[in-house]
RNA sequence: GGUAGGGUUCCCGAGCGGUCAAAGGGGGCAGACUGUAAAUCUGCUGGCGUAGCCUUCGAAGGUUCGAGUCCUUCCCCUACCA
């Protein structure tokens, strides 16, 4: 199977430019394509994750990703698929969270951080920053060389000006796919770059790109767009709790990121299958159409799949056994057949993976209150969001519902030095004694 | 620049000078039912060791015993006009 196939069966492939053109090529020649990825924050979250599982494949069938980190742009802000003005960040902050969304791409595509891609034979990624070239640009010159291409009778009837028409649409805003358009350029005539990726949302942008690079160099080049995902609600889909679900695990735990992936709607599954692993195609064919019991299984297989490729295969097997030691296993004699390594887990009970909080003996002596305990440990806010908790009857002191609003935890609670304290099923900490 | 209408809690949106921590909906959390699913029903949804008190309705002042509500100035948004 060609990439273009695969991607397409897998569901990556939402509109194309010329999809004759593009699936020969990909076929037949090795590109260099890009996608972008806006330093909003100092992590990926898993809304990077669809592009990125593309450039995955098409580098595993020889062609070379470009990342360009958008630096530059962050200081516009895109107004595609926004209703309003996207909040600006200091020069500062775009620097540091490029700098760490670079050092997270690693898991997903291999990078070349040695030459940076100025003289690689290779097809490893090349990480780049547009405020290399968007920085410096000068005004007039710009104008008169490209701003000319740009017809802004076109640009108004794009989607996604079109709807900021209502709200309105600042200069800067509208200015913003001039400049992707431009980094476009830049990107075919420096490094050869033929094709640019993005999410459907960005099809007017991507459009913007390869007319003004065919016009201003004279070559064809082409683009791609991803669907949209969302979820039931309509919602993007990889927002949850807290906002989004981060890659780094500071800002979202192993466990945390393992069950989002394990409690996603039933629906949803074998689409989320196609996107986030790479387990055959024929595979999630068949994992999804099982009977319905089989579809707890799908989804560790998903969770572990997804979180193997985040965060590394071990911890994803130690979120299995921790999430499956507090929830039951959903095919515990592994009759279903797979090619995930889940299958080499060696299962036993282990909840030492559970998110845990540590209290010493002093504590307990002076009075943990456990209310404080819920706030301390992270399973709660705020004191006032435990004791709701509680009055709603959904908090749990080693699997038994609290009633006592002002119970202090005492070392009888404790077995081999551990708590267990939950907040509804699937929110559970775990509490240490140490010293 | 002019005129008119606006900025309310996570979002949308209601709000008579006191009965407003602020209707209603969405979202979220929890309970019941389940399969760690969906749908459904129920409760909760600013903070404080919960007593009362504190902070919140674009910003700063003011009037008043009392301001989300009235006045002044400023900032921002929308529409029409220039």
């Amino acid at each position: 199977m060609n990439v273009f196939d695969l991607l397409s069966q897998r569901g990556f492939i939402y509109q194309l430019t010329d999809d004759v053109e593009i699936e020969e090529k990909l076929t037949n020649d090795r590109l260099v394509f890009y996608i972008g990825i806006d330093p909003t924050a100092n992590s990926l979250h898993i809304g990077h994750l669809l592009p990125l599982m593309a450039a995955r494949w098409l580098q595993q069938y020889g062609h070379k990703p470009i990342i360009l980190i958008g630096g530059g742009t962050a200081m516009v802000g895109d107004p595609s698929g926004k209703t309003e003005m996207r909040m600006m960040l200091a020069e500062n902050e775009i620097e540091s969270h490029g700098q760490a969304l670079k050092s997270q791409l690693n898991q997903f595509i291999a990078t070349d951080t040695q030459t940076n891609g100025s003289s690689t034979e290779d097809n490893s990624a090349i990480v780049l920053n547009n405020k290399d070239w968007l920085e410096n640009l000068k005004y007039i010159d710009f104008l008169r060389d490209f701003g000319r291409h740009f017809s802004v009778n076109k640009m108004l009837t794009a989607e996604s000006v079109r709807l900021r028409l209502e709200t309105g649409l600042s200069f800067l805003e509208f200015n913003y796919s001039l400049l992707q358009s431009y980094d476009f350029y830049i990107l075919a005539k420096d490094y050869d770059c033929v094709l640019q990726l993005g999410g459907q949302d960005q099809w007017g942008n991507i459009v913007a790109g390869v007319d003004l690079t065919r016009r201003v160099l004279s070559r064809p080049v082409y683009g791609m767009t991803f669907p949209l995902l969302t979820d039931k609600q309509g919602r993007k889909f990889g927002k949850s709790v807290d906002g989004a679900i981060w890659l780094d695990k500071s800002k979202t735990s192993i466990f945390d990121y393992y069950q989002f992936w394990r409690n996603v709607d039933d629906a949803d599954v074998g689409k989320l299958l196609f996107y986030y692993t790479t387990l055959p195609i024929d595979e999630i064919k068949r994992l999804v159409s099982m009977d319905d019991r089989a579809i707890n299984r799908a989804k560790e297989i998903l969770a572990f799949e997804a979180t193997s490729l985040a965060h590394g295969d071990d911890a994803a097997k130690e979120a299995f056994i921790a999430a499956t030691s507090q929830f039951g296993y959903a095919d515990k004699e592994c009759h279903i057949k797979t090619s995930s390594k889940i299958l080499s887990i060696d299962i036993k009970d282990d909840s030492s993976n559970l998110p845990s909080f540590s209290i010493n003996s002093t504590d307990i002596e002076k009075g943990y209150w456990i209310i404080k305990l819920m706030v301390d440990s992270g399973l709660e806010k705020s004191n006032g969001a435990a004791r709701r908790l509680i009055k709603g009857g959904g908090a749990y002191l080693n699997d038994t519902r609290i009633t006592d609003m002002d119970k202090a935890i005492e070392l009888s609670d404790f077995s081999n030095g551990t708590i267990s304290l939950r907040s509804g099923k699937k929110n559970i900490r775990r509490i240490i004694l140490s010293g």
